[in-house]
RNA sequence: ACAU
DNA sequence: CTATGT
């Protein structure tokens, strides 16, 4: 099920007035200094609010602007994971997405996705600084250790495949990228959320 | 408790 | 509500 839609109100930004999706709201408030900005789930709400400068609670946006942002997902629906990187400074421009991993977990689409961006990174001699939300994935990456407790079976054995692939890459391979936590709760969801909580 |  | 992890 996608997120709900909503609407944007921007009290204090480049074009302060009431957008309908984030990608809009954010072009009015990125590098604006002091910039309020509050999302509402409908346009008489965001009305209302508009003329109510008082009801803006939100804190400036001060995300990072440059680097690859990197999440995955994982549906117990379908059982299915995927994963994707962008690239903050060319407007989230999409650098990698694979997915069709079954009988997966969360947590190894975390660290597979990190240890992607480490890879292409290295390729490209890029020192670019990588944002996960994880903070599972950022340990096992850290430690180049894996602490699943997932099993392999028929249905995952690619899964596992690539999960050793990318800790063997990440134990012959260094590389002076910073790996960073996103500030989720400041920030916001991290740009490469496939927006569906 | 914290992070997905 | 479930599950994956430190
Ligand atoms: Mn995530
Ligand atoms: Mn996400």
């Amino acid at each position: 099920m996608r997120k709900q839609k909503k609407y944007y109100v921007v009290w204090e930004g480049k074009n302060p007035g009431i957008y309908e999706t984030w990608d809009e709201c954010k072009k009015q408030i990125e590098g604006y200094k002091g910039a309020k900005y509050k999302s509402f789930k409908t346009l008489d709400q965001a009305k209302e609010a508009f003329c109510n400068p008082h009801l803006a609670n939100s804190k400036p946006l001060d995300y990072p602007l440059y680097g690859i942002c990197v999440d995955a997902s994982y549906s117990t629906k379908t059982k299915e994971m995927e994963y994707r990187g962008i690239l903050l400074h060319e407007k989230n421009k999409l650098l990698f997405s694979q997915g069709g991993y079954k009988n997966a977990t969360n947590n190894i689409g975390e660290f597979i996705a990190i240890v992607h961006a480490l890879a292409l990174c290295k390729k490209n001699n890029w020192n670019y600084p990588i944002y996960s939300d994880s903070k599972t994935a950022i340990s096992w990456v850290n430690k180049k250790k894996v602490n699943t407790k997932l099993k392999l079976n028929e249905e995952n054995h690619i899964l596992f495949e690539h999960l050793t692939r990318a800790l063997n890459w990440l134990k012959e391979n260094t590389y002076n990228n910073k790996i960073i936590k996103w500030n989720t709760e400041k920030w916001g969801e991290i740009p490469a959320d496939y927006n569906r909580k």
